[in-house]
Parts: structure tokens; C-alpha cells; sequence
DNA sequence: TGGCTGTTGTGCTAAAAGTCACAGGTATTT
DNA sequence: AAATACCTGTGACTTTTAGCACAACAGCCA
């Protein structure tokens, strides 16, 4: 498991690899476990191996997605608190079983500049990062929720097909259950979908 | 002037200090000068000495801020296109006549493995423009209109007044000119403000 | 002075999004 | 089968934001 990590990013470093092994730890945590708490200071970086993480910002009664980690992806937000100590300012919850590397922030940062592997990776990682965000922040200022929900109703479809409920959508794009019914409603008249129980599927 | 931006990020080590005095270049720019254009290739990293700039992205009719550049701030998304060839997605045009250290990318990119100073640098860079971005855009997600502007509005301040057209600051937030119009006069008749022509005064 | 441009105020209307209330459906558990 | 929890649909209403139209005023300059 490690060892593909290793590979994906290629850390040819020997040194590198040896310093993995002996200073991170694997975990793994069921769906629905909640992996990052808002307000909690962060010691590890966690980057997931296997499985889906959400992460989100929370207010009152409302959420906002910021990202999913995929496989071989890392919560950006961990590893910009690995340069400097503070708190989390989102949560992270389990979407999809996943097994996660945990490394502890002092490593990560040390690395930065001793390993050229580990500097592109935490480079490239804020990289992308920045320009999804900044991507995510200019549909939510300039797109209508329709076209929003839609998006990402596209981007989430594995096969055309979405398991999930509207009160579920309603909070990783950050509005109520209602709304976006409706829209589902009208998006289904206008044959961009159809719907079912806890399951919407895209056309065409 | 370079001097002073070497000081200033402490770049303690001679070599690199010598590359900078000969790999960048410095340019003078007037009030209104557009420095970066949408979907033009990025060739140098920009950072303003001194003077302020303002980097939006824009959507037909609309704009919305993404950032403010003050003297030592870097254009985030040059330095992030220094990583890897790519075309602008925002605008940036100066707000207050500056002064503009240029820096080709391909030296940006060795830089950040080659000395430590340069290293923290760009991490730092990406840091906390990564953390500026996820609060904008929570507030965003988050903040009705009014809030955001009365917020927009402390944080612009200098000294309590702002010199801004309703029109100018409809574009930083990304909406219309009557709806500013129409908070700004709810705000003061609620007692949070002053309003003139071209000019805004916060109270308290 | 008069004309031009940019700035501000505001009435009216409409669209987008949010809130409340309630009805009926589905799935799971006991 | 009954109870429960979640899920979906929808009517009625409010608030927020946007769009159009037009009036008044300020600043500049020919």
C-alpha cells in the first residue's frame, strides 16, 4: 500500500522511502467516520490511499463542499498547517471505506527542501489545489445554483447514475432540501435527468 | 528596491541574490495599466515592490475580486503557472502606481528547490493565498450580500474612508450598481455609514 | 454657459433562492 | 404488520438579488 503511493508519486529517493516507512502510519476508517474536526489542531497529514473523503466548511445550519480526496490525494489545508501550527477550519468525513497515510507535520515540512520528489509533490499539491478552488469560486459567484447543481451532478455521475439524496446535494453546494428539489423537477422536464428514489440519472 | 525585497523576505543566500540581480527586471506601471490579460501565456512571476494591484476574473457583464496585491505580495497564479506552462485565467490591473519585480518562470521553478529561502517563499506564497481564497469563498457561500460589502468595506478602509463608485465596488463583489446603491443607503440609514459622492465613511 | 460623462437615488418588476408546512412514499427494523 | 426514519413533492409565502427606466446632480472642459 505504501509502496504504491512510492510508485504514483515517484519517490526514487531511497533515504525517502525509508523515512515513510518508519515515520508514517497507515489507518484505515469506515464510512462515515469523521477523520478531520473544524477547530482541532492538526498534527498529521493525511493522504488517502484507497477510498473517498469530503471535506467541508460548516456553518450554523449550513455546509459547503471544498473538496474530495480521491485516491493519492491530500487535504491541501493539513499540509498548508504542516508550515505552520493551527487548527483545522473544516471537517472531513468518510464517503467511501478508505485506508489513509498518516504522516506527522514536522516531517512534512523538513522534507520539503531535503527531498526533490517530496517538493514537487507538495508543490504540485498546492498547485492544483489553488486552481480548483479558484474554479469552484468563480462558478459560485458567477453560475446560477441550476447550472452549479447540474455541474456537478455531471462531475459526480459515475455512469450517468448519482446515489444520493437531495438534502445530501442541498449541502455540498451549500443550500436547502427544497430548492433543490424543485430544480431536480425542472431539470427532469427538461429532459436533463431522470429521477428516482435516492438515485438521479443524467441523459445523454 | 531590490535590495529592499531581499531584505524584507530575508534571501540571505549570496548566489541567489546575485541570480536575482541579474535574471529579473523591474517595471514602472501607471494607475489603470492592465499587466495581466485573460488567457495569455504567463512568462514572468510578478511581484509588487510597491503600489497596489487588483487581479479579478471576469464573466461577460460581471467581475468578481479574487485578490489585492500590496507591495511584496506575489501573483499567486503566476507563480503557480511557473510550475508548468499555462494561460492566465484572470486579469490584473493597478490600482496605485507601482513598481514590478519581474521574474522569467523557468528560474522560479529552480529557484524553489535550489535555495531555502526561495523555498519558503513560494510555500508561504501558496500558503496563505490558498487560506485568503477559502475564506472568500465561504463567505461567499456563506454571507448574504449586505455583510460581505459592509465586511468589504472595513477591510478596504484606509483610515475609515473609502474613495470607490457604487459601479466599482459592484464589480468587486460581483454584482449590479443598484443593489450597492440600495444597501449602501440601508446601511446608512442604519447608522453604519456615511455616504458622498465618490466617497464612503465608515462609522465607529 | 452649456454640453458631456460619470455618479447616485429610486420606483417598479421579475427572477432566484430560501422558509414553512404538510402529505405521501420507501426502506428498514422489530 | 406496525413503527420508525428517511426521502420526495409541492403549495404558499418571504427575502434577496437583479434588471430596467428615468431623474437629478457633480465635475470637467471647450
Amino acid at each position: 500500500m505504501l509502496n504504491y503511493f512510492i510508485n504514483q508519486l515517484r519517490i526514487t529517493e531511497e533515504e525517502l522511502q525509508e523515512e515513510l516507512r518508519e515515520k508514517s502510519s497507515i489507518t484505515t476508517h469506515e464510512k462515515g467516520a469523521l477523520i478531520i474536526k473544524n477547530n482541532e489542531y492538526i498534527k498529521v497529514l493525511k493522504i488517502v490511499l484507497k477510498g473517498k473523503v469530503r471535506v467541508y466548511q460548516e456553518n450554523e445550519e449550513r455546509e459547503i463542499l471544498i473538496y474530495y480526496l480521491d485516491a493519492l490525494e491530500t487535504c491541501t489545508l493539513s499540509l498548508s498547517a504542516c508550515f505552520e501550527d493551527c487548527k483545522s477550519t473544516v471537517n472531513a468525513v468518510v464517503e467511501e471505506d478508505c485506508t489513509i497515510l498518516n504522516i506527522p507535520v514536522r516531517f512534512v515540512r523538513d522534507w520539503n527542501f531535503k527531498y526533490r520528489s517530496w517538493n514537487t509533490f507538495t508543490t504540485n499539491t498546492f498547485r492544483k489545489s489553488y486552481n480548483h478552488l479558484i474554479n469552484q469560486y468563480s462558478n459560485l459567484a458567477f453560475q446560477p445554483l441550476k447550472d452549479r447543481l447540474l455541474d456537478y451532478l455531471i462531475s459526480k455521475a459515475k455512469d450517468t447514475i448519482i446515489n444520493k439524496s437531495h438534502q445530501q446535494l442541498a449541502k455540498e453546494l451549500g443550500t436547502t432540501r427544497e430548492v433543490i428539489s424543485r430544480l431536480l423537477k425542472k431539470l427532469e422536464s427538461n429532459g436533463k435527468l431522470n429521477l428516482g428514489q435516492k438515485e438521479i440519472q443524467i441523459l445523454k
